[in-house]
DNA sequence: TGTAAATGTGAGCCAACGCTCGTATAACAT
DNA sequence: ATGTTATACGAGCGTTGGCTCACATTTACA
């Protein structure tokens, strides 16, 4: 059940193993899903046998966890890089600018994403909740500062509303309508939403 | 691979299994997942044997597609009663009524229809898919028949996007915040959102 | 009441898959 | 060179679970 990979890859040889093995899981997680993805399977796609897989990963799914740390920290990465410095700015410009950070990152991988978020729906993967309500509390403190420039009165439910409906529909296009998630039209779109529902004119 | 039942339930004594294993395959499917229900179980909950089951269900994906049948043409019904007639209603009352009718298409069985979305995301499932083609059309020309009286140029976009922030969020707000929906004040958010992007003074 | 059709039963077959373990090879240390 | 450790291999064990089939029981109907 330990997330923990049994033995740490010491040898440049073993750390290869180990990034051919996440890979080869990412891409099996995205073609079959959790339940079809095997071991075995995996195995083979990173030119490994299961034997070696076992030795740095206790089973699948920690194997699995491990994909998902990795890819949560890619995202994070980039939101951070994204968003380094929108103290001040009017909150047009800086709804803006969270809204490309957040289709940025997905951007990174829109289908080993929506794989993942399938686990967290079914299983947990805990790493990506904490995500989520680290983003929740910073939108909250952000409508409190600006209490008097928003109409939502209810803060707290009004940042859940905007939080989930930005994901929700980066998420949905990423999987339905990809045209719109790379021509940057929709950016534009979820800024129109936010920003009438937050009543700022843009 | 037919989703047809092998064998039409005749006698009052077969309808009645095979109900009572549609209900104990909703029940499993919402406790466990899809992955882990097995036939087997499902046949205990029915308090019938698996023979039984295969008798009516060629295989557990026929199973499956048999209680979302069920569940979607609830939910359909349950969606037209309450959107009857919003004819030439104003623009506020008609979005009013459509939250209202979408909502409490959701209550029928949140918990039932959390676990079969995931399956529409993962396997296909193709009644629901084209409930919501059919759902986008009809938005589509309704925002078209009123075009001059709301904001986005882009009807088709704009149709996408309402149809999913509605769907997302009363599908998020049943898996992670059953006050806001149970109480009402998610229908009162939604509007706000939907309106204000409209660009109709609510 | 008798018999054919409908319905119900559950032990068990079989294939899939997570994971182990005995063994082989490569890297390193002295 | 030789021992020691790290890494790699893959056949196969054990279990799980979808599904079948030979047989039992109930219902329909003449």
């Amino acid at each position: 059940m330990a997330a923990t990979p049994r033995k740490q890859p010491t040898q440049a040889r073993s750390k290869a193993t180990v990034t051919a093995v996440l890979d080869a899981t990412a891409r099996v997680l995205v073609l079959e899903g959790y339940a079809k993805t095997t071991t075995n399977h995996v195995a083979k796609v990173a030119g490994v046998s299961v034997g070696s897989l076992y030795q740095y990963f206790p089973n699948k799914e920690a194997l699995v966890m491990a994909v998902a740390e990795r890819h949560a920290q890619a995202m994070v990465a980039l939101l951070a890089e994204t968003m380094s410095d929108l103290g001040d700015q009017p909150i047009r410009v800086a709804v803006r600018t969270y809204v490309d950070a957040v289709v940025a990152a997905h951007l990174i991988d829109p289908a080993l994403h929506h794989a993942l978020v399938m686990l967290v729906l079914q299983i947990g993967l805990e790493q990506f909740r904490e995500i989520d309500e680290a983003a929740l509390a910073l939108i909250e403190v952000y409508l409190d500062e600006r209490r008097d420039q928003i109409l939502p009165k209810d803060r707290k439910t009004a940042a859940w509303v905007l939080m989930t409906t930005v994901e929700s529909l980066i998420h949905m296009a990423a999987i339905e309508r990809h045209e719109l998630l790379r021509s940057g039209r929709l950016n534009e779109e979820i800024c129109a939403v936010i920003l009438r529902y937050l009543g700022v004119e843009s």
